[in-house]
DNA sequence: TTGAAAGCGCTAACAT
DNA sequence: ATGTTAGCGCTTTCAA
């Protein structure tokens, strides 16, 4: 698999392994003489060197390694969040570790457990609950670790998010300039920061447009998922509510509910207008296309690594936390309420 | 990070080091008395010990790692299948590691790099093109590689991918039982197994069909996106040729397809009928429903990973390849024929 | 500016 | 059944 050593690079170029490692890393470079390093780098190259980074990391105990915490990659809203993350921290020589744990705590324990064995430098995690131990835990150990897309309840660990509340605001207010009044939400669940942002922004968004926001008009999807926004919609309707509009808590519940809509025989946008959440790919081909909140989740990924990079370069530095801005895509599923 | 070692595990256990790694590897357990095991066990958990694999793999020179090569994630066809391999993998110890190419030659030789120089166990590869002298060398380096949904033009680097001339047939058929026989074929990149192998088999089905199968009929994709699709399928209505129906490379390719007949005024299915490939996520829910021809990725993933396993295993082994049969999936984008 | 020497944490051959 | 020893390939004090 890999056969050239330092060791032989060395011997060519007729010097000590500790000059030809000197010679050969940027940092220690400028501590070798001119000439013996580019007889190093010669060497090198004719021998087609690649060092060894297992051989590095134990001596250094440091692996140029993330390890990065996903639920399931198979979630559309997963990849640009990879993309961004990998990209950064490629360019400067870090490569991300992928594990999905499907919100599984056993398996997310044993994720942790993994990179740990492994040494990675720094966490970045897209599974954390509100209360979740595992992640304090983490965080209290000392290893660098960023928290994408979601939050934990305690505001000491730094994170990159989307404006949840201003973007359902701007839903809202799109919602209301339309004509609606009579708004109900899907939110998600709610042991997630998102879920219970979302869900706090549309009472205080509502009261704010002078709105009922009632208990009522909020049911709670179990999963941010098809069937999960479909069974919340019926939820909604057996309370005989009357509503023009639904805010969804994400894009999958929108679609479960589109599908709950039909089956009682109500058109979108004609009877009902419906607004999602993350814009995520495609759902402009849906039908009706779906007025959704876009979150730019490749920021988001490419954002947390740099917040991983600030602490790994300089320990000391503060952590903070930063809110992305969301837009409005408004497509084919909003229209005036009927009337 | 990761301060407990095995010495102090020993320590603890009252046991020399190379006995307290013998207890703690399942392998050489039984060397060694079950009391002593059951000590060791014991201060290992007192202690949270976690083995230092950069230690181990030093070493043992292997990693209980894979390199996976993707074009790039956030196409949908790819995170089912690197699932597949994850899932597979790491139920027996290894670990994936994906890295995005992004179809860049450059990109990919620095992956390849960069693996080796982690010292990977071996490559799962996604991003084969059908001349790739980068890959013939991993081959050849002795490294088990195993190609997955692609193939390269010689047939001895072992391969996981869909039964392309069946899925064709299948779809084909379809066409020709609803009453079409004027068929086009908006083909993928032809420097790809995939295209090509679509391509042939769409010549030779229509031939078995005993339907016209010119070159006229063919348009080739320059990618498998919207874009190029909607350029192909602009291509084939410029020639003037009748046509009922359209099979197309890839969904991403029906979906370009779709706009260009709409702009057309061309109604789907009503006037013309279409078919993609790959069967997508939420393919089932843009308008009208895509009938596509179903890839099972997931599955694809998850056999390639086990083809590796089965090299790594036993090097000797001879390699093999491993075709998966494909279904179809009807939905509203098919009908009979207009008149 | 370069060399010598030590050691990161683990495993495997050898010895007992 | 267990201990001893050596060394994987590299970086980094320390000495020259």
């Amino acid at each position: 698999m890999q056969r050239v050593t330092l060791k032989e690079v060395a011997e060519r170029a007729g010097v000590h392994p500790a000059t030809a490692s000197r010679a050969l890393n940027a940092a220690t470079r400028s501590l070798v003489n001119a000439q013996t390093a580019a007889r190093v780098d010669k060497a090198a190259r004719a021998l087609g060197y690649t060092p060894n980074s297992i051989a590095r990391s134990l001596k250094t105990s440091r692996s140029s390694t993330i390890g990065l915490l996903l639920p399931d990659l198979t979630n559309p809203l997963f990849p640009p969040i990879v993309r961004g993350v990998e990209d950064v921290l490629r360019a400067v020589g870090y490569s991300p570790w992928i594990i999905n744990t499907d919100n599984e705590p056993d398996r997310e324990a044993a994720a942790i457990e993994s990179f740990r064995g492994r040494s990675v430098d720094g966490f970045v995690v897209a599974t954390a609950r509100l209360q979740d131990p595992l992640l304090e835990e983490v965080a209290d150990s000392g290893t660098p670790l960023v928290l994408v897309n979601r939050r934990v309840a305690s505001p000491d660990i730094p994170s990159v998010t989307g404006d949840d509340a201003a973007g359902v605001s701007t839903a809202l207010r799109h919602l209301h300039d339309l004509g609606h009044r009579d708004i109900v939400h899907l939110a998600g669940p709610q042991d997630l920061s998102t879920g219970l942002a979302r869900r706090q922004a549309f009472r205080q968004a509502m009261e704010d447009l002078g709105l009922p926001s009632g208990r009522d008009r909020i049911a709670d999807a179990v999963a941010w998922s098809e069937p999960a926004g479909a069974e919340a919609m019926q939820s909604i309707i057996d309370r005989q509510i009357p509503f023009t509009a639904v805010l969804a808590g994400n894009d999958l519940i929108a679609l479960g509910c589109y599908d709950v809509l039909q089956r009682h025989g109500l058109h979108c946008p004609k009877d009902v207008s419906v607004v999602g959440f993350n814009d995520m790919p495609f759902i402009d081909r849906v039908a009706p296309p779906l007025t959704s909140v876009r979150v730019p989740h490749y920021e988001i990924g490419a954002e947390a690594a740099r917040l991983l990079l600030e602490v790994l370069e300089d320990p000391e530095r503060h952590p903070r936390s930063v809110v992305l801005p969301l837009t409005l895509s408004v497509r084919g599923s909003t229209a005036p309420p009927p009337g």
